[in-house]
DNA sequence: TGTTAGCACTCTGTCTCTTTGAGTGCTAAT
DNA sequence: ATTAGCACTCAAAGAGACAGAGTGCTAACA
């Protein structure tokens, strides 16, 4: 529907204002080396890309800055690809030369890099931990009424609990009970322990236990509320170097959002496996509409286990964030598969 | 040194200064309740005030603002002491009526209350886990050349590091390495742990285990790197709601540093027991020239474990922050005394 | 002798007016 | 279909005027 040439000058407008951050005019465009016609001309087709809803305008006289419906159109159809750079693969590759085996430290290590690379804020959604299997489950009596669980998967995973003990419960039984808590549920996902536990061992621990019932729910509820996956950010500030967000009231909103993290959490997990864009006011939320959000997800073999997303102006560099984030997932994909496969 | 009219003149001015955020007139002044007389002679004091240090102008025409000296001396000398509201009183107390158990919880929670209630950043140190004594040590393989190493201490912190095991090492005998340690270093506070192991438990493993030497090294250097207190933030973009910091440029530069995190750490960590105000160019930062930092200790029983620390505008509510600290952290130390004590 | 009223002076912030420059839209010529 | 030319628009920047809040100083006062 578009001709060749109003594509053109929507590419050639889109990449001059994500790199100037001014409105673009006629004037100026033609004397680019790719536009071989007159700013006249230019006007004219400029004047019809707006009327498409492609292109708007700041005040009546000003040049046109590119719609969301632009943005869209140019990542969607305009695209070019570009490789990383040299320094930069180095950089995202660095990553993994330390032999880290924590998923926590390269996932966190991954979101400041990404953002260093980006100068926009890098989101990180951590691995699931529910698929993981349990390894090694362990209880140690801290006093007459607590203890503390600690729950070791088979991907180097610890997470610990504090449990209240039942009032009646004898703490010297606790090493019968780990003894048959490791022997039923070693290799079980975590997902699957509560179940696992009230199916199988409830009545195993009947017989071997005193006062079952009450520490058996207790362990259930302590075991299997899993937390959510962690999500860890880099680049928080960076906002404040767009020139777009030079306002404090605008720019504030944004930056309590992102101190509370939470909100990102929906965002994020919500995508489909692949590269997603979503710019402005397809965020759905007031507070983003001038920002777009690139989010990536990553694997373990064929398992989509977590989300790497970028956060920008709504001008933002699509086409080297997206190959950035196309690159390293991969990678990270390559890696986490090649440690956490079974 | 200074008359009777003149401390309250200094008074006056700076606390009307902190609310109101605007160079303080004479004759504005002179229209309050506590001052008697007129605003000549206010304008003469004020005129002696600047002389001595304690007051500035922003130009020659212009009301007059506290200099750093002037909040100095106001915090040494002019601050009356404020109970905290029922309500604020309410809210820090909250931080407690959950039966949290864990360390990290608590202090976690203090930052994000602490901020609330003063709207300026709370910074919490959270204790130092030196002290804490081992209560368990537990080490599960997880590959042929990696383990994960887990210690517990009798606080119910819970630490975990991945360990290499040398290539030659036998899985089978970590079992009886497991009892060895346990059997030997329960009770020993973390800080020992390294010489205890070379003095004591290296003797003891040479004789059980086989090529007890290279993992001697890796146990000592992989239990002991104790990582450093663990820093809390709450109310990161607070600073952003100051009118002082309406300047992008200017907060730019503080929020970067305050994204860092460990910029703060020898910042908060070596103040000595008790309340301490460092205001302005007094905290040796450049980036912090404009701010104020409270710090405030807090202790289990007679030692003292970590800080709770609040930043803002050298514009601070100084006195209702001051007593907010000086209730928390009593407070802080109650709860943790009777926890932890021993 | 300390206090105060009065007044000239200063500086900021805001308003308005003007100018400049970059840009558009339209028309007529190519 | 393209382009040169021109009138028109708007924002940004600068200059001048003015109000308002403040000071410092002097002289009068208790």
């Amino acid at each position: 529907m578009l001709t060749d040439r109003q594509l053109l000058i929507l590419q050639v407008i889109i990449e001059d204002f994500i790199h100037s951050a001014q409105p673009v005019g006629s004037r100026s465009l033609s004397k680019k080396d790719e536009i071989t016609f007159s700013s006249a001309t230019i006007r004219n087709e400029m004047s019809d890309l707006e009327e498409l809803g492609f292109l708007e305008k700041t005040h009546t006289s000003s040049g046109r800055i590119p719609s969301e419906k632009g943005y869209r159109y140019y990542v969607d159809h305009l695209l070019s690809p570009q490789a990383p750079k040299k320094n930069e693969m180095k950089l995202l590759k660095s990553v993994f030369v330390e032999r880290i085996y924590e998923l926590e430290k390269i996932v966190q290590k991954s979101a400041k890099i990404l953002s260093e690379l980006t100068n926009y804020t890098a989101i990180v959604l951590g691995p699931k931990v529910n698929e993981h299997k349990l390894k090694k489950i362990q209880i140690v009596p801290l006093s007459p009424d607590a203890a503390i669980a600690i729950i070791i998967t088979d991907t180097g995973h610890v997470e610990n609990r504090m449990i209240s003990l039942p009032p009646s419960f004898d703490i010297n039984e606790i090493e019968k009970m780990v003894n048959i808590l490791n022997a039923r549920l070693v290799d079980v996902p975590l997902v699957d322990l509560k179940d696992k536990i009230y199916k199988e061992v409830a009545a195993l621990l009947s017989r071997h236990i005193h006062n079952y019932g009450s520490i058996v729910s207790v362990l259930a509820d302590t075991l299997t509320d899993t937390k959510p996956e962690k999500i860890f950010f880099g680049g928080k500030t960076n906002m404040l170097r767009q020139p777009e967000f030079h306002d404090i009231a605008k720019v504030s909103t944004l930056l309590s959002m992102i101190e509370q993290e939470q909100g990102f959490y929906d965002l994020i997990t919500q995508n489909p496996a692949g590269i997603h864009v979503k710019i402005g006011r397809e965020n759905q939320n007031t507070v983003l509409d001038d920002c777009s959000l690139i989010t990536a997800t990553y694997s373990i073999g064929q398992e989509q286990v977590g989300t790497l997303a970028i956060l920008g102006p709504t001008r933002m560099e699509y086409s080297r964030v997206i190959s950035l984030l196309s690159f390293f997932s991969k990678d990270l994909t390559t890696l986490m598969t090649k440690l956490y496969q079974k």
